[in-house]
This record gives C-alpha cells, structure tokens and sequence, in this order.
DNA sequence: ATCAAAGTGTACCAAAAAGGTATACAATGA
DNA sequence: TCATTGTATACCTTTTTGGTACACTTTGAT
C-alpha cells in the first residue's frame, strides 16, 4: 500500500517526540506537527497500542517516545499505521493475485513488483528516527 | 501514487501484445489477461492516447503494439495509466506540503522519501516488457 | 475530596480514488 | 451494406483515506 499522509503525520509526530525528550500533550503535539487535533489523537493512539509511545493519563498528562530514537526505524512507523508496505495491490496480504490462477504475466510482473517492494522495505528499515532528526 | 490494479492490468495486456506480435480484439485482450472486457477496452484507450498501441477500426479490426518490447519500459507503461510514481502523497504534483511551510521534520522526511522514490523509477524504467517476457 | 485537565474508545461521516459499466456513435472490411 | 470492431463521454459503486463527535475514564494539583 502507498505511504498514507497518515503514516507521513505518525513520522513527523514520532521525530518531534523524539527531539522534545519530554512528555508533550495532544494539542502542543498537534501544533507542531500541523496535524489536525482530532486526527493527532487518532493517531497517537495508534502509536500507543503499537507499543511506541507511552501516555500518561490525568492532569499533566500527554506522550513520550517509548524507545530511544536509534531503535525506531522509519519502517517500523509506516507499517504500524499503514501495515505491511506494498507498491502495488497485488502484493498485499491476502494474494489477490494467486488466488485468481496468476497466469503467466502476471506472475512475471509481480516476482519484479515483490523485489522493488523488498528493496524499498530494506531501505526504510536501515532509517532510524535518530538519523532523520540528525538530517536537519 | 500506489501502483493501481489497472497499471498491473496495462503491464498484462502489453505482455500479450508484446508476445503476440499480431493484432488483437479487444474481447480476446480482455479474456488472455484476464480483465473484464469494458475494462479492459478503457485500458486499451489510454494506451492508445499515449501511443503506445496502435488500433484498427471496422470488421477484423483490434490492437497490436507499436513499438518494440525492447523500447518499452514497465515505467512507461505504468506513469502512463497511473501518472508519475509517488510512493507518498507528498511527492505527488502539486506539492501539498512544500507549499503550507513544510516544516523541519516534514523536510527531512521527505527527502528521504523522495530518494527511495527515485530509486524505484529508475528501477523500473530499466526493465523492458521484453525482458519480462524472457522472465517467464 | 474534588474538579479541571488530560487521555480513551467507539462509532460515525465525507471526500477522494479506484474499479468498473452503459450508451450512443463512427469507421471499415468482407 | 451491414455486422464487426473501435471511440467518446459520462456515469455508477465500492473502498480507502482523512477527519470528526461524544460520552467516558483517569489523575495531578489544589
């Protein structure tokens, strides 16, 4: 699947977690990663059942990053929001494709489809959030 | 922008043509890749607007290639169904985030994102509809 | 204790993109 | 001359994406 803006909010959202080193609440959040707030809470949300941020209830309260910067790579972020990257339809999780008798081309085509997609997997994977921010 | 089904259709029906080296109707087309012929007519369409295939009108009329399968990229076939490849929203045509400030991380980010989409063009317009056929 | 400032969970809604269809028409070769 | 085949435009449906509402729970500060 496509790299969402979903997915491109959670990294700018993750990056300024990272940065901050600190506990931010959802509006100062929303704020600096021009996000909608509504959307932001969604989203974090989604951070914080996939183990990467921790939240703090109550007064006072918001999200910190729940792991250092170097042990989250961009991968990781995408596909806790998007799930498993895939360029093409054909290459998602249930197989379209072979299930309908993947006659010849088809199959040529996907076997290329799935290196790309391996390629662009292994490139976002060796990116860690700590070398994003460095990138400034 | 994701690779679409109807790309991944395009990708088989030039294959077909490629392998044939004849001319086709639509009806056949539409039964050897297996695409719902209306469909399939709407594909032929675009490829034909953008040059790729060559059609002929009235009884024993159809489609046939016009060019060789080694000058035709899958790239070719795929910005000319889908439009430019954009692995993310942002890189798309007009640019939405460059234009509301595009803060620090959403640079950093995107640029990254912008390399990784180079790569993947370059790589498929290196593979030619010829060489997917000699895959098989 | 209490209450306002946070986050939680579920559900809903709207716009855009993708996938697919319908219909009326034009060209042409047998 | 007419059945066969492509053309053009417009429409429809489903899925995905992006975003919102609301009633609720938790908790730190006072």
């Amino acid at each position: 699947m496509r790299i969402t803006q979903e997915a491109d909010y959670a990294l700018r959202i993750v990056c300024l977690l990272a940065e901050e080193k600190r506990v931010l609440d959802a509006t100062t959040i929303s704020e600096e990663a021009h996000v909608t707030p509504r959307f932001a809470l969604k989203i974090l949300r989604k951070l914080v059942l996939g183990g990467m941020v921790r939240s703090h209830k109550g007064a006072s309260g918001g999200y910190e990053l729940s792991k250092n910067a170097e042990e989250v790579s961009m991968k990781d972020v995408i596909e806790l929001i998007d799930g498993e990257i895939a360029i093409s339809k054909c290459l998602m999780g249930d197989h379209v494709c072979s299930k309908q008798g993947a006659e010849k081309n088809a199959c040529a085509v996907h076997r290329i489809f799935d290196a790309i997609n391996q390629d662009v997997s292994k490139t976002l994977a060796g990116i860690t959030i700590a070398s994003v921010i460095a990138q400034k």
